[in-house]
DNA sequence: AAAATCATTTAGACAAATCTAAAAAAATAT
DNA sequence: ATATTTTTTTAGATTTGTCTAAATGATTTT
């Protein structure tokens, strides 16, 4: 089966909103959509009629399990484009995601699965989430927030848990990114900022704010 | 200016009805767009607003200037992502147009710039088409059909003239491709089909429908 | 040159995706 | 428990791109 661009960005919206078992209402969706709540209750009967979502008026709705693997699939793709844009393509990655928007919506098993091997199956994008295989399993790093990690022991980012460009703009300042190694100095508790550093790099402070977006690699290894 | 992916596809395919100084036909559009004429007097009103058409009822229509520089614009776009499709991702000359066709209405100029570059600036697509540069430059080969050149003489197959599966499907058959180097070793003068023959390849018959779209590159050099 | 045919346009309709304004249901406050 | 506010839905309109059927312009035949 195969759906509009409309539909797909409903979908892939939906997925973002509801976490695990959450509903998501209507209100929330056209926030996020930028349409008004109007717009979306008559997206929402169309999208139940084609069994995507679990809905009954007034009551908040949630993909059902067939939604749950389309919007996979929507996030494979997208994730997808993003690491081909900034891997080969050497967009940075404030601009993968605009661009990817578009990508994603272009149907082609096929396209999706050699770009897919082209690319070296690679299991995270830029940003560090994780792209779903084409059955739809996504691998998880096992993370922790650089606000619970202890001082002095050097981890490596793999993941920034918003992509405002403003965030982005003051990470890329600092030079954190994807796979960069950070040790946490200094914790102060007036204000909950951490004092942080890269091996050999100068000493930098993180807001709270900045700080709980930014998510480092476990380790298993001693 | 934007336009629509309807719109692009109107634009993309008079370009290709019109030659050089060529008019269109309302009939002729509907049956490459596969659309009733009704629709394209539509279309037509709507380009004509936009000053990307000269068109004038009951007359026929061709490009404008700025509707020129559009299509040039849409098709490389579509020639990059052949090439990109066939060089990159491995995909066969007969399954990248489908493909290309939907990539082709993804705007950002960025992306095709860097696309660009991250190919090495091609100047022909798969099918020996040329790719307009980013100011709407074409190279152009000169060339020669395979049905004129001279008996005993190798040379480069360059481009075909004729995308249909059919015809592409005989091509590969015969392990004819962008870039086989090809000499005529007999002309049969009563249904005007050739034998031809790769360098150290056995020898076969073209016929006369399938030869008139094989294209060689005139070589400069002795 | 009138008749017949062919090409093109107009008129009116429809589906998809959106909107505004108003109504109805649910949640919250008094 | 009733009133008020918030959320959601309905009703009806709009835009885009398409359609069919009918009308009109252009071309060809006799």
């Amino acid at each position: 089966m195969l759906y509009t661009v409309s539909e797909e960005n409903y979908i892939k919206a939906i997925f973002h909103l509801q976490g695990d078992e959450g509903m998501v209402t209507t209100n929330a969706l056209s926030a996020e959509l930028q349409t008004r709540p109007a717009s979306v209750t008559d997206m929402l009967k169309k999208l139940k009629t084609k069994k995507l979502l679990v809905y009954e008026k007034y009551q908040g709705f949630r993909l059902s399990a067939e939604g749950r693997k389309v919007a996979l699939g929507i996030i494979r793709r997208h994730r997808l484009w993003e690491f081909f844009l900034s891997e080969k393509l050497r967009f940075s990655w404030e601009e993968v995601h605009e661009v990817a928007e578009q990508l994603e919506h272009v149907t082609s098993v096929k396209l999706i699965d050699k770009l897919d091997e082209y690319l070296g199956y690679p299991r995270f994008d830029p940003h560090g989430d994780p792209i779903p295989d084409r059955n739809g399993k996504i691998a998880t790093h096992e993370r922790i927030c650089i606000t619970a990690i202890p001082p002095d022991h050097p981890m490596e980012v793999c993941h920034v848990g918003n992509q405002s460009p403003e965030l982005l703009d003051i990470l890329r300042h600092n030079h954190i990114a994807i796979g960069t190694y950070l040790s946490v100095r200094k914790k102060f508790s007036f204000d909950n900022s951490l004092e942080v550093c890269t091996a050999n790099g100068p000493a930098f402070v993180l807001s709270e704010a900045v700080a709980k977006h930014v998510w480092m690699k476990k380790i298993d290894t001693i």
